[in-house]
RNA sequence: GCCCUGGUAGUGUAGCGGCCUAUCAUGAAGCCCUGUCGAGGCUUCGACUCGGGUUCAAAUCCCGACCAGGGCGCCA
């Protein structure tokens, strides 16, 4: 079969009526009902359907299609014909088909069976439940996703950049490292790319990106956390306060949430999910009011404790009431932040914030410590080596510009947007405490 | 790491000491059917996670292992 117009589900219309075409994709099943066959191809966008009635197609081939096990791979060309008894009004009366791969049987889960299945099933064999175009669509919308963001960020001067994911140390010590071996020496999978965007801050590559990788050793074993997940980081030299960063987080956002709302409808249908576009400025709280507010709901926290997962969650249904699904959290006690954040001096607070989606948290980010001599102290004080960080602290005492930034977990904020219950969901194949394979 | 819940045909489930030769759906195989689109009808096939224990008797109760789902801490 060449030198055919070989058409898609998506171009393929009424319109070609009359016309040969040739279809390519997997047997999604095939209805046979005696004198006339139904056999319903799908591909990544959608069905098409090959009418097969016995007086118009040779015997042979009306075997073939009755006969082919679902999911097998086949290309069938035929003459379009434009017909009101199918929904999408048209379909193929077939001259010619090829099995391309035979699927085996039985299926290790039913593509459009009407049976529901495990969430371990479906990824053990995620190739087969990718076959379902609302797995897909979650896919799809993270890459539209991901091209928003990029877009934006380009259009505000950003410079993607790559830092290594192979590294000698972790920003924040050692526990949650992946240790590798790395020739005759001992090293790690990159938690974050936080000590290089920030190394880069010294160069004049005043705006960086990175979309990348990040790992976790984290014994953590919920719906919102897994070993291996895409971070979105940046950040930016010159800043004012850490204002300037939160400007650049809800630009990138707001552009994200207008984007797929409106390109990625197609996916969204698939889904039956709508995506709504959360209010610019996002309301900001302090951590102290945060506290209180969580207070009054009746849990007991004490200053310094950090919300918890159900403080989160409290905090996200009274926003949600107001009306806000995006919301900022500030100044956080310096203790409970990395090394690398600035004080708010003379307070036991700090220039950080996290950035809250429907009730879990997303991102977090804040203005950098980049005065040498502080920036060591801190060190010190969380118990760290300086001599360890030496390449790090190198460019801050060359002339390093104020500065600050932001991690913002992709699948996270894919999740959250579509509303669906677990992060694993918006990954291809997931990694975490006992998945591994495939 | 801790806590809770659960592991039954390819898939999803019911059964929770003897009525189990294990339910139903989906699927697969076969037959009937010329307009299906959750097609319909008939027939057939296919399962108690593993290892100990209790008992006259275990899918069912107990212990352990393995696996899964959810929660907590931590985080993105």
């Amino acid at each position: 079969m060449q030198n055919d117009r070989v058409k898609s589900s998506r171009t393929i219309t009424a319109q070609d009526s009359d016309m040969e075409v040739t279809v390519k994709g997997w047997v999604q099943e095939v209805r046979n009902l005696g004198g006339i066959s139904f056999l319903i191809i799908r591909d990544r966008y959608g069905t098409v359907q090959v009418t097969a009635p016995k007086k118009k197609v040779p015997p042979e081939l009306m075997s073939a299609i009755s006969g082919i096990p679902r999911e097998s791979v086949v290309e069938v060309k035929g003459m379009v014909k434009a017909s009101s008894q199918v929904k999408s009004g048209y379909e193929i009366i077939p001259s010619e088909m090829n099995v391309l791969s035979m699927a085996q049987s039985p299926l290790p889960m039913g593509v459009v069976d009407k049976v529901s299945v495990e969430m371990d099933t479906r990824f053990n064999h995620r190739f087969m439940d990718l076959r379902k175009p609302e797995t897909r669509a979650v896919i799809e919308i993270k890459s539209l996703a991901l091209e928003l963001l990029g877009e934006y960020m380009r259009s505000q001067d950003f410079v993607e950049m790559f830092t290594p994911k192979i590294v000698a140390s972790g920003a924040e010590g050692g526990a949650s490292l992946f240790e590798i071996k790395y020739f005759d020496k001992k090293a790690y999978l990159a938690q974050s790319p936080q000590l290089y965007k920030q190394m880069m801050m010294a160069t004049g590559l005043d705006r960086v990106y990175e979309i990348g990788p990040a790992f976790r050793a984290e014994l953590s074993d919920t719906v919102r956390h897994v070993s291996e997940f895409i971070s979105f980081d940046a950040e930016i030299a010159f800043i004012e306060s850490q204002r300037d960063v939160m400007d650049v987080m809800e630009g990138v956002t707001h552009h994200i949430f207008k984007g797929v709302a409106e390109r990625g409808k197609e996916h969204l249908e698939k889904m039956g999910v709508e995506v709504k576009v959360p209010r610019l400025p996002y309301p900001i709280m302090t951590y102290s009011d945060a506290l209180e507010l969580v207070r009054e709901t009746g849990l007991t926290l004490k200053e310094g404790d950090d919300l918890g997962t159900e403080g989160e969650k409290v905090i996200g249904d009274i926003m949600k009431e107001k009306g806000f699904d995006m919301y900022w959290f500030v100044e956080y006690p310096e203790d409970a932040k990395p090394f690398y954040i600035m004080e708010k001096d003379g307070t036991p607070y700090s220039y950080s914030f996290d950035l809250d989606y429907k009730g879990q948290e997303m991102a977090s980010g804040g203005q950098r410590e980049h005065r040498y001599e502080r920036l060591v102290q801190r060190m010190v004080k969380k118990g760290l080596d300086p001599k360890d960080f030496e390449f790090y602290l190198n460019p801050f005492a060359y002339g390093m510009p104020p500065h600050g930034g932001f991690g913002l977990g992709i699948e996270r904020f894919v999740v959250k947007m579509l509303d669906l219950p677990n992060i694993r969901e918006a990954i291809l194949f997931p990694r975490d405490r006992n998945r591994l394979v495939p």
